[in-house]
DNA sequence: AGAATTTTTAACCGCGACGAACATTTATTA
DNA sequence: TAATAAATGTTCGTCGCGGTTAAAAATTCT
Protein backbone atom coordinates (compact mmCIF):
# COMPACT_ATOMS: atom_id res chain seq x y z
CA UNK A 1 0.00 0.00 0.00
CA UNK A 2 1.55 3.24 -1.08
CA UNK A 3 2.00 6.38 1.23
CA UNK A 4 -1.19 8.12 -1.20
CA UNK A 5 -3.14 5.17 -0.45
CA UNK A 6 -2.97 5.43 3.16
CA UNK A 7 -3.39 8.91 3.89
CA UNK A 8 -6.43 8.14 1.76
CA UNK A 9 -7.92 5.65 3.79
CA UNK A 10 -6.94 7.74 6.20
CA UNK A 11 -8.81 10.95 5.52
CA UNK A 12 -11.97 8.92 4.87
CA UNK A 13 -11.74 7.97 8.28
CA UNK A 14 -12.88 11.07 10.42
CA UNK A 15 -12.36 14.38 8.36
CA UNK A 16 -16.88 14.96 8.09
CA UNK A 17 -18.45 16.74 4.90
CA UNK A 18 -18.82 20.09 5.02
CA UNK A 19 -22.04 21.93 5.01
CA UNK A 20 -23.33 24.39 2.53
CA UNK A 21 -26.63 26.37 1.51
CA UNK A 22 -28.41 24.56 -1.89
CA UNK A 23 -28.61 27.47 -4.16
CA UNK A 24 -29.84 25.88 -7.64
CA UNK A 25 -30.26 29.01 -9.34
CA UNK A 26 -27.20 30.60 -8.41
CA UNK A 27 -25.20 27.75 -9.14
CA UNK A 28 -26.13 27.29 -12.69
CA UNK A 29 -25.89 30.71 -13.90
CA UNK A 30 -22.46 30.56 -12.00
CA UNK A 31 -21.80 27.74 -14.21
CA UNK A 32 -23.80 29.61 -16.84
CA UNK A 33 -21.44 32.42 -16.70
CA UNK A 34 -17.87 30.72 -16.62
CA UNK A 35 -18.57 28.88 -19.40
CA UNK A 36 -19.53 31.17 -21.60
CA UNK A 37 -16.36 32.96 -21.10
CA UNK A 38 -14.39 29.30 -21.46
CA UNK A 39 -16.09 28.97 -24.61
CA UNK A 40 -16.00 32.11 -25.96
CA UNK A 41 -12.01 31.70 -25.25
CA UNK A 42 -11.25 28.28 -26.34
CA UNK A 43 -14.18 26.63 -28.81
CA UNK A 44 -16.36 23.99 -28.01
CA UNK A 45 -13.84 21.30 -28.34
CA UNK A 46 -10.76 23.27 -27.13
CA UNK A 47 -12.66 24.00 -23.24
CA UNK A 48 -11.93 21.65 -20.87
CA UNK A 49 -14.51 21.01 -18.45
CA UNK A 50 -12.32 21.07 -15.52
CA UNK A 51 -11.20 24.42 -16.46
CA UNK A 52 -14.63 25.52 -16.08
CA UNK A 53 -15.19 23.34 -13.45
CA UNK A 54 -11.89 25.44 -11.57
CA UNK A 55 -13.75 28.43 -12.37
CA UNK A 56 -17.04 28.09 -10.75
CA UNK A 57 -17.51 28.16 -6.95
CA UNK A 58 -18.93 24.86 -7.56
CA UNK A 59 -17.79 21.47 -9.12
CA UNK A 60 -17.60 19.54 -12.12
CA UNK A 61 -20.41 17.20 -11.12
CA UNK A 62 -22.33 19.81 -11.20
CA UNK A 63 -22.23 20.54 -14.77
CA UNK A 64 -23.21 17.29 -15.66
CA UNK A 65 -26.82 17.37 -13.09
CA UNK A 66 -27.56 21.02 -14.66
CA UNK A 67 -26.87 20.75 -18.12
CA UNK A 68 -26.47 16.60 -19.02
CA UNK A 69 -22.82 17.10 -20.78
CA UNK A 70 -20.56 19.21 -22.17
CA UNK A 71 -22.94 20.15 -25.68
CA UNK A 72 -25.43 20.85 -23.27
CA UNK A 73 -23.73 23.10 -21.42
CA UNK A 74 -22.50 24.65 -24.92
CA UNK A 75 -26.02 24.96 -26.43
CA UNK A 76 -27.55 26.80 -23.49
CA UNK A 77 -24.49 29.49 -23.44
CA UNK A 78 -25.51 30.11 -26.80
CA UNK A 79 -28.83 30.36 -26.76
CA UNK A 80 -28.29 32.71 -23.62
CA UNK A 81 -25.72 34.92 -25.38
CA UNK A 82 -28.40 35.46 -28.13
CA UNK A 83 -30.77 36.66 -25.47
CA UNK A 84 -28.85 38.95 -23.89
CA UNK A 85 -27.49 40.51 -27.41
CA UNK A 86 -30.90 40.70 -28.58
CA UNK A 87 -31.67 42.86 -24.79
CA UNK A 88 -28.98 44.94 -25.51
CA UNK A 89 -29.71 45.80 -29.14
CA UNK A 90 -33.59 46.48 -27.90
CA UNK A 91 -32.62 49.70 -25.54
CA UNK A 92 -31.02 51.39 -28.84
CA UNK A 93 -33.50 54.83 -28.54
CA UNK A 94 -33.83 56.26 -31.57
CA UNK A 95 -36.91 59.07 -31.08
CA UNK A 96 -37.25 62.26 -32.99
CA UNK A 97 -33.97 61.45 -35.15
CA UNK A 98 -34.43 62.55 -39.39
CA UNK A 99 -33.90 58.96 -40.95
CA UNK A 100 -30.58 60.03 -41.94
CA UNK A 101 -29.34 60.93 -38.45
CA UNK A 102 -30.83 57.53 -37.13
CA UNK A 103 -28.96 55.00 -39.64
CA UNK A 104 -26.25 56.45 -38.99
CA UNK A 105 -26.89 55.98 -35.41
CA UNK A 106 -28.19 52.65 -35.57
CA UNK A 107 -25.04 51.41 -37.59
CA UNK A 108 -22.17 53.79 -35.26
CA UNK A 109 -24.21 52.11 -32.39
CA UNK A 110 -23.61 48.44 -33.53
CA UNK A 111 -20.10 49.22 -34.54
CA UNK A 112 -19.65 50.79 -30.63
CA UNK A 113 -21.74 47.40 -29.20
CA UNK A 114 -19.94 44.81 -31.08
CA UNK A 115 -16.63 45.96 -29.80
CA UNK A 116 -18.12 45.56 -25.96
CA UNK A 117 -19.50 41.85 -26.48
CA UNK A 118 -16.68 40.32 -27.66
CA UNK A 119 -17.45 36.92 -26.12
CA UNK A 120 -20.65 37.37 -28.41
CA UNK A 121 -18.77 37.48 -30.92
CA UNK A 122 -16.53 34.88 -30.43
CA UNK A 123 -19.46 32.66 -29.47
CA UNK A 124 -20.70 33.26 -33.17
CA UNK A 125 -17.61 32.86 -34.69
CA UNK A 126 -17.45 29.51 -32.85
CA UNK A 127 -20.70 28.45 -33.95
CA UNK A 128 -20.03 29.37 -37.63
CA UNK A 129 -16.76 27.18 -37.68
CA UNK A 130 -19.80 24.26 -36.26
CA UNK A 131 -22.10 25.47 -39.37
CA UNK A 132 -24.56 26.75 -36.73
CA UNK A 133 -25.01 22.72 -35.96
CA UNK A 134 -26.04 24.14 -32.41
CA UNK A 135 -28.66 26.99 -32.62
CA UNK A 136 -32.02 25.33 -31.75
CA UNK A 137 -34.61 26.31 -33.74
CA UNK A 138 -36.43 27.82 -30.66
CA UNK A 139 -37.90 31.00 -30.81
CA UNK A 140 -35.11 32.67 -29.16
CA UNK A 141 -33.12 32.72 -32.06
CA UNK A 142 -35.13 33.89 -34.99
CA UNK A 143 -35.13 36.83 -36.86
CA UNK A 144 -39.40 37.69 -36.44
CA UNK A 145 -38.40 39.67 -33.30
CA UNK A 146 -35.41 41.32 -34.43
CA UNK A 147 -35.82 45.01 -33.15
CA UNK A 148 -32.67 45.86 -35.56
CA UNK A 149 -34.54 44.72 -38.26
CA UNK A 150 -37.97 46.55 -37.28
CA UNK A 151 -36.02 49.70 -36.68
CA UNK A 152 -33.82 49.58 -40.02
CA UNK A 153 -37.40 48.89 -41.91
CA UNK A 154 -38.94 51.84 -39.64
CA UNK A 155 -35.99 54.07 -40.70
CA UNK A 156 -35.92 53.01 -44.27
CA UNK A 157 -39.22 53.60 -44.72
CA UNK A 158 -38.98 56.99 -43.73
CA UNK A 159 -36.59 57.55 -45.64
CA UNK A 160 -38.24 56.58 -48.69
CA UNK A 161 -40.93 58.40 -48.26
CA UNK A 162 -38.68 61.55 -47.81
CA UNK A 163 -37.57 61.04 -50.71
CA UNK A 164 -33.66 60.82 -49.70
CA UNK A 165 -33.37 57.29 -49.53
CA UNK A 166 -33.06 54.92 -52.86
CA UNK A 167 -35.35 52.22 -53.41
CA UNK A 168 -34.64 48.91 -54.35
CA UNK A 169 -32.80 48.39 -50.53
CA UNK A 170 -34.39 45.67 -47.34
CA UNK A 171 -33.64 45.99 -44.60
CA UNK A 172 -32.14 42.83 -44.20
CA UNK A 173 -29.70 43.74 -46.57
CA UNK A 174 -28.73 46.95 -44.50
CA UNK A 175 -28.76 44.66 -41.19
CA UNK A 176 -26.25 42.32 -43.15
CA UNK A 177 -23.70 45.53 -44.07
CA UNK A 178 -23.78 46.74 -40.69
CA UNK A 179 -23.44 43.76 -39.19
CA UNK A 180 -20.26 42.76 -41.24
CA UNK A 181 -18.40 46.02 -40.99
CA UNK A 182 -19.00 45.86 -37.23
CA UNK A 183 -17.94 41.98 -36.41
CA UNK A 184 -15.18 41.88 -38.57
CA UNK A 185 -13.89 44.60 -36.87
CA UNK A 186 -13.71 42.95 -33.66
CA UNK A 187 -13.27 38.92 -35.09
CA UNK A 188 -10.67 39.86 -37.46
CA UNK A 189 -9.00 41.83 -35.45
CA UNK A 190 -5.73 39.03 -34.87
CA UNK A 191 -5.00 37.98 -38.05
CA UNK A 192 -5.12 41.39 -39.70
CA UNK A 193 -3.23 43.27 -37.06
CA UNK A 194 -1.10 40.57 -37.36
CA UNK A 195 -0.53 41.08 -41.07
CA UNK A 196 -1.05 44.74 -41.51
CA UNK A 197 -0.05 46.28 -38.00
CA UNK A 198 -2.35 47.59 -35.45
CA UNK A 199 -2.63 51.32 -35.96
CA UNK A 200 -6.49 50.93 -36.99
CA UNK A 201 -7.10 49.42 -33.17
CA UNK A 202 -6.29 52.77 -31.74
CA UNK A 203 -8.20 55.05 -30.59
CA UNK A 204 -8.56 57.33 -33.61
CA UNK A 205 -7.87 54.17 -35.87
CA UNK A 206 -11.36 53.03 -34.53
CA UNK A 207 -12.96 56.15 -34.69
CA UNK A 208 -12.45 56.62 -38.09
CA UNK A 209 -13.70 53.39 -38.96
CA UNK A 210 -16.31 54.28 -36.67
CA UNK A 211 -17.05 57.14 -38.97
CA UNK A 212 -16.25 55.18 -42.02
CA UNK A 213 -19.12 53.17 -41.13
CA UNK A 214 -21.61 55.41 -40.76
CA UNK A 215 -20.82 57.01 -44.06
CA UNK A 216 -20.75 53.99 -46.30
CA UNK A 217 -24.34 52.77 -44.86
CA UNK A 218 -25.70 56.27 -45.63
CA UNK A 219 -23.87 56.82 -48.62
CA UNK A 220 -25.46 53.47 -49.97
CA UNK A 221 -28.77 54.54 -49.15
CA UNK A 222 -29.03 57.90 -50.35
CA UNK A 223 -30.41 58.75 -53.76
CA UNK B 1 -6.24 -17.85 -30.10
CA UNK B 2 -8.73 -15.76 -31.73
CA UNK B 3 -9.51 -15.91 -35.41
CA UNK B 4 -8.02 -12.33 -35.76
CA UNK B 5 -5.02 -13.16 -34.56
CA UNK B 6 -4.94 -16.83 -36.48
CA UNK B 7 -5.66 -14.80 -39.87
CA UNK B 8 -3.20 -12.04 -38.69
CA UNK B 9 -0.40 -14.60 -38.59
CA UNK B 10 -1.16 -16.51 -41.84
CA UNK B 11 -1.55 -12.70 -43.56
CA UNK B 12 2.02 -12.45 -42.01
CA UNK B 13 3.87 -15.77 -43.91
CA UNK B 14 3.72 -15.61 -47.07
CA UNK B 15 2.41 -12.03 -48.19
CA UNK B 16 4.75 -9.92 -50.07
CA UNK B 17 4.58 -6.52 -49.44
CA UNK B 18 4.00 -3.93 -52.16
CA UNK B 19 6.54 -2.07 -53.76
CA UNK B 20 5.82 1.65 -54.00
CA UNK B 21 7.36 5.21 -55.52
CA UNK B 22 9.44 7.41 -53.44
CA UNK B 23 7.62 10.67 -54.00
CA UNK B 24 8.78 12.98 -50.65
CA UNK B 25 6.87 16.27 -52.19
CA UNK B 26 4.09 14.22 -53.66
CA UNK B 27 3.15 12.64 -49.98
CA UNK B 28 4.07 16.33 -48.50
CA UNK B 29 1.81 17.68 -50.20
CA UNK B 30 -1.10 14.93 -49.98
CA UNK B 31 -1.46 15.29 -46.42
CA UNK B 32 -1.24 19.05 -46.76
CA UNK B 33 -4.34 18.90 -49.02
CA UNK B 34 -6.10 16.41 -46.78
CA UNK B 35 -5.31 18.52 -43.45
CA UNK B 36 -6.82 21.58 -45.21
CA UNK B 37 -9.67 20.23 -46.14
CA UNK B 38 -9.52 18.39 -42.54
CA UNK B 39 -8.35 21.32 -40.15
CA UNK B 40 -10.82 23.61 -41.98
CA UNK B 41 -13.61 21.63 -41.50
CA UNK B 42 -13.06 20.79 -37.96
CA UNK B 43 -10.49 23.19 -36.61
CA UNK B 44 -7.44 22.04 -34.75
CA UNK B 45 -8.32 20.53 -31.69
CA UNK B 46 -11.26 19.42 -33.30
CA UNK B 47 -9.35 17.25 -36.17
CA UNK B 48 -8.08 13.71 -35.62
CA UNK B 49 -4.69 12.88 -36.99
CA UNK B 50 -6.13 9.27 -37.85
CA UNK B 51 -9.14 11.19 -39.68
CA UNK B 52 -6.70 13.21 -42.01
CA UNK B 53 -4.29 9.94 -41.79
CA UNK B 54 -7.12 7.52 -43.55
CA UNK B 55 -7.69 10.53 -46.06
CA UNK B 56 -4.09 10.32 -47.27
CA UNK B 57 -3.03 8.14 -49.54
CA UNK B 58 -0.31 7.41 -46.96
CA UNK B 59 -0.19 6.42 -43.21
CA UNK B 60 -0.35 8.39 -40.08
CA UNK B 61 3.09 7.57 -40.22
CA UNK B 62 4.56 10.04 -42.67
CA UNK B 63 2.71 12.53 -40.97
CA UNK B 64 4.83 12.75 -38.16
CA UNK B 65 7.78 11.82 -40.31
CA UNK B 66 7.51 15.13 -42.30
CA UNK B 67 5.51 18.05 -39.95
CA UNK B 68 6.41 16.39 -36.34
CA UNK B 69 3.39 16.79 -34.80
CA UNK B 70 0.07 18.00 -35.01
CA UNK B 71 0.65 21.68 -34.44
CA UNK B 72 3.68 21.43 -36.66
CA UNK B 73 1.10 20.53 -39.51
CA UNK B 74 -1.32 23.14 -38.88
CA UNK B 75 1.39 25.56 -38.57
CA UNK B 76 2.13 24.90 -42.37
CA UNK B 77 -0.98 24.22 -43.37
CA UNK B 78 -1.92 27.69 -42.19
CA UNK B 79 0.92 29.07 -43.95
CA UNK B 80 0.44 27.31 -47.21
CA UNK B 81 -3.43 28.74 -47.32
CA UNK B 82 -1.90 32.18 -46.99
CA UNK B 83 0.78 31.44 -49.61
CA UNK B 84 -2.02 29.93 -52.04
CA UNK B 85 -4.94 33.08 -51.41
CA UNK B 86 -1.78 35.89 -51.85
CA UNK B 87 -0.83 33.86 -55.45
CA UNK B 88 -4.77 33.76 -56.29
CA UNK B 89 -5.08 37.97 -55.68
CA UNK B 90 -2.11 38.68 -57.93
CA UNK B 91 -3.66 37.47 -60.86
CA UNK B 92 -6.12 40.61 -60.79
CA UNK B 93 -5.53 42.65 -63.59
CA UNK B 94 -6.53 46.00 -63.55
CA UNK B 95 -4.41 47.64 -66.69
CA UNK B 96 -6.05 50.34 -68.11
CA UNK B 97 -8.97 51.01 -65.94
CA UNK B 98 -9.89 54.00 -64.66
CA UNK B 99 -9.89 55.05 -60.81
CA UNK B 100 -13.28 54.15 -59.99
CA UNK B 101 -13.81 50.78 -62.55
CA UNK B 102 -11.18 49.84 -60.88
CA UNK B 103 -12.19 50.37 -57.13
CA UNK B 104 -15.33 48.79 -58.23
CA UNK B 105 -13.89 45.70 -59.83
CA UNK B 106 -11.16 45.05 -57.36
CA UNK B 107 -13.91 45.11 -54.53
CA UNK B 108 -16.07 42.72 -56.38
CA UNK B 109 -13.52 39.96 -57.33
CA UNK B 110 -12.44 40.34 -53.54
CA UNK B 111 -15.95 38.95 -52.71
CA UNK B 112 -16.27 36.36 -55.31
CA UNK B 113 -12.85 34.97 -54.38
CA UNK B 114 -14.23 35.05 -50.93
CA UNK B 115 -16.54 32.63 -52.02
CA UNK B 116 -14.30 30.78 -53.81
CA UNK B 117 -12.07 29.99 -50.36
CA UNK B 118 -14.25 28.48 -48.13
CA UNK B 119 -11.39 27.01 -46.70
CA UNK B 120 -9.34 29.70 -46.50
CA UNK B 121 -11.98 31.80 -44.88
CA UNK B 122 -12.65 28.61 -42.25
CA UNK B 123 -8.55 28.62 -41.63
CA UNK B 124 -8.88 32.13 -40.77
CA UNK B 125 -11.77 31.93 -39.14
CA UNK B 126 -9.96 28.99 -36.48
CA UNK B 127 -7.11 31.11 -36.71
CA UNK B 128 -8.23 34.11 -34.76
CA UNK B 129 -10.05 32.13 -32.60
CA UNK B 130 -7.24 31.05 -31.62
CA UNK B 131 -6.15 34.83 -31.83
CA UNK B 132 -3.19 34.44 -34.33
CA UNK B 133 -1.46 32.62 -31.75
CA UNK B 134 -0.03 30.05 -34.57
CA UNK B 135 0.65 32.92 -36.99
CA UNK B 136 4.72 32.85 -37.58
CA UNK B 137 6.40 35.88 -37.93
CA UNK B 138 7.49 34.91 -40.80
CA UNK B 139 7.57 36.77 -44.75
CA UNK B 140 4.69 34.99 -45.47
CA UNK B 141 1.98 36.78 -43.72
CA UNK B 142 3.56 40.23 -43.57
CA UNK B 143 1.52 43.07 -45.75
CA UNK B 144 4.71 44.64 -46.68
CA UNK B 145 4.41 42.53 -49.97
CA UNK B 146 0.35 42.83 -50.13
CA UNK B 147 -0.29 43.28 -53.96
CA UNK B 148 -4.32 43.93 -53.28
CA UNK B 149 -2.68 46.92 -50.94
CA UNK B 150 -0.18 48.08 -53.60
CA UNK B 151 -3.23 48.06 -55.97
CA UNK B 152 -5.34 50.17 -53.25
CA UNK B 153 -2.47 52.65 -53.19
CA UNK B 154 -2.35 53.32 -56.69
CA UNK B 155 -6.13 53.32 -57.51
CA UNK B 156 -6.30 55.78 -54.84
CA UNK B 157 -3.36 57.83 -55.76
CA UNK B 158 -4.75 58.31 -59.48
CA UNK B 159 -8.10 58.85 -57.93
CA UNK B 160 -7.35 61.73 -55.46
CA UNK B 161 -4.89 63.10 -58.50
CA UNK B 162 -7.77 63.43 -60.81
CA UNK B 163 -10.00 65.10 -58.15
CA UNK B 164 -12.86 62.37 -58.28
CA UNK B 165 -11.80 61.03 -54.91
CA UNK B 166 -11.85 62.76 -51.69
CA UNK B 167 -8.67 62.93 -49.03
CA UNK B 168 -8.41 61.40 -45.72
CA UNK B 169 -8.28 57.68 -46.56
CA UNK B 170 -5.91 55.29 -46.44
CA UNK B 171 -5.10 51.74 -48.71
CA UNK B 172 -5.55 49.97 -45.59
CA UNK B 173 -8.89 51.53 -44.36
CA UNK B 174 -10.21 50.22 -47.98
CA UNK B 175 -9.07 46.81 -47.79
CA UNK B 176 -10.62 46.42 -44.14
CA UNK B 177 -13.78 47.41 -45.39
CA UNK B 178 -13.65 45.45 -48.33
CA UNK B 179 -12.44 42.31 -46.55
CA UNK B 180 -15.02 42.95 -43.74
CA UNK B 181 -17.91 43.05 -46.94
CA UNK B 182 -16.15 40.28 -48.70
CA UNK B 183 -15.24 38.30 -45.29
CA UNK B 184 -18.48 37.91 -43.34
CA UNK B 185 -20.35 37.00 -46.62
CA UNK B 186 -18.92 33.61 -46.22
CA UNK B 187 -18.30 33.17 -42.57
CA UNK B 188 -21.60 34.23 -41.47
CA UNK B 189 -23.94 32.35 -43.63
CA UNK B 190 -24.41 30.06 -41.45
CA UNK B 191 -25.81 31.70 -38.11
CA UNK B 192 -27.11 34.49 -40.31
CA UNK B 193 -29.19 32.39 -42.62
CA UNK B 194 -30.37 30.66 -39.42
CA UNK B 195 -31.63 33.93 -38.22
CA UNK B 196 -32.92 35.84 -41.02
CA UNK B 197 -33.34 33.15 -43.77
CA UNK B 198 -31.29 32.46 -46.68
CA UNK B 199 -32.62 34.66 -49.30
CA UNK B 200 -29.19 36.79 -49.73
CA UNK B 201 -27.37 33.41 -50.85
CA UNK B 202 -29.36 33.03 -53.64
CA UNK B 203 -27.84 33.77 -56.48
CA UNK B 204 -29.89 37.11 -57.10
CA UNK B 205 -29.37 37.82 -53.42
CA UNK B 206 -25.94 37.51 -53.83
CA UNK B 207 -25.57 39.43 -57.33
CA UNK B 208 -27.36 41.94 -54.77
CA UNK B 209 -24.99 42.15 -52.30
CA UNK B 210 -22.06 42.08 -54.46
CA UNK B 211 -23.26 44.97 -56.33
CA UNK B 212 -23.98 46.72 -52.93
CA UNK B 213 -19.86 46.35 -51.85
CA UNK B 214 -19.11 47.91 -55.19
CA UNK B 215 -21.26 50.22 -54.00
CA UNK B 216 -20.62 51.23 -50.65
CA UNK B 217 -16.77 51.03 -51.47
CA UNK B 218 -16.86 53.90 -54.35
CA UNK B 219 -19.28 56.12 -52.36
CA UNK B 220 -17.14 55.96 -49.30
CA UNK B 221 -14.20 57.24 -51.54
CA UNK B 222 -16.10 59.17 -53.91
CA UNK B 223 -16.09 63.24 -53.06
C1' DA C 1 -39.91 11.15 9.57
C1' DG C 2 -39.64 10.21 4.82
C1' DA C 3 -39.15 11.65 0.10
C1' DA C 4 -37.04 14.53 -3.24
C1' DT C 5 -33.41 17.52 -4.41
C1' DT C 6 -28.90 19.35 -4.26
C1' DT C 7 -23.97 18.71 -3.44
C1' DT C 8 -19.62 16.18 -2.37
C1' DT C 9 -16.13 12.75 -3.05
C1' DA C 10 -13.87 9.59 -5.80
C1' DA C 11 -13.32 6.81 -9.65
C1' DC C 12 -13.69 5.04 -14.29
C1' DC C 13 -12.29 4.36 -18.82
C1' DG C 14 -11.90 5.32 -23.63
C1' DC C 15 -9.85 8.12 -26.91
C1' DG C 16 -6.25 10.06 -29.20
C1' DA C 17 -1.62 12.05 -29.67
C1' DC C 18 2.70 10.34 -29.89
C1' DG C 19 6.71 7.07 -29.96
C1' DA C 20 9.49 2.56 -30.59
C1' DA C 21 11.12 -0.85 -33.23
C1' DC C 22 11.74 -3.11 -37.34
C1' DA C 23 11.24 -4.37 -42.23
C1' DT C 24 11.51 -3.10 -46.93
C1' DT C 25 11.99 -0.59 -50.86
C1' DT C 26 13.93 3.16 -53.48
C1' DA C 27 17.44 6.65 -54.36
C1' DT C 28 22.31 8.31 -54.01
C1' DT C 29 27.04 8.22 -53.76
C1' DA C 30 31.64 6.38 -53.47
C1' DT D 1 28.43 -2.38 -57.98
C1' DA D 2 28.50 -2.06 -53.29
C1' DA D 3 27.46 0.66 -49.60
C1' DT D 4 24.85 4.21 -47.61
C1' DA D 5 21.05 7.18 -46.97
C1' DA D 6 16.36 8.38 -47.44
C1' DA D 7 11.54 7.21 -47.67
C1' DT D 8 7.65 4.35 -46.63
C1' DG D 9 5.05 0.70 -44.43
C1' DT D 10 3.48 -2.07 -40.32
C1' DT D 11 2.55 -3.06 -35.82
C1' DC D 12 2.25 -2.35 -31.30
C1' DG D 13 2.48 0.17 -27.07
C1' DT D 14 2.00 3.94 -23.71
C1' DC D 15 0.45 7.50 -21.29
C1' DG D 16 -2.15 11.28 -19.91
C1' DC D 17 -5.92 13.87 -20.61
C1' DG D 18 -10.61 14.70 -20.15
C1' DG D 19 -15.51 13.59 -20.47
C1' DT D 20 -18.53 11.04 -17.89
C1' DT D 21 -20.57 8.38 -14.01
C1' DA D 22 -21.43 5.92 -9.33
C1' DA D 23 -22.58 6.28 -4.79
C1' DA D 24 -23.39 8.39 -0.82
C1' DA D 25 -23.98 12.45 2.22
C1' DA D 26 -26.18 16.79 3.36
C1' DT D 27 -30.04 19.72 2.69
C1' DT D 28 -34.70 21.04 1.81
C1' DC D 29 -39.58 20.03 1.26
C1' DT D 30 -43.98 18.07 2.67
Amino acid sequence: MSKAEISEAVDHEDVPRRSWKQDPDGVRANILQVAREAFAQKGLSGTRIDEIAARTSTSKRMIYYYFGDKEGLYLEVLADAYRRTREAEDALELEGLQPEEALRKIAEFTFDNHRRSQDFIRLVMIENVHEARHMPGSVEMSGENSSAIRMLEDIYARGLEAGIFRPGLSAVELHWHISALSYFNVSNRATFSHIFGDELFSEEGQNTLRRHVGDMILRLVLV
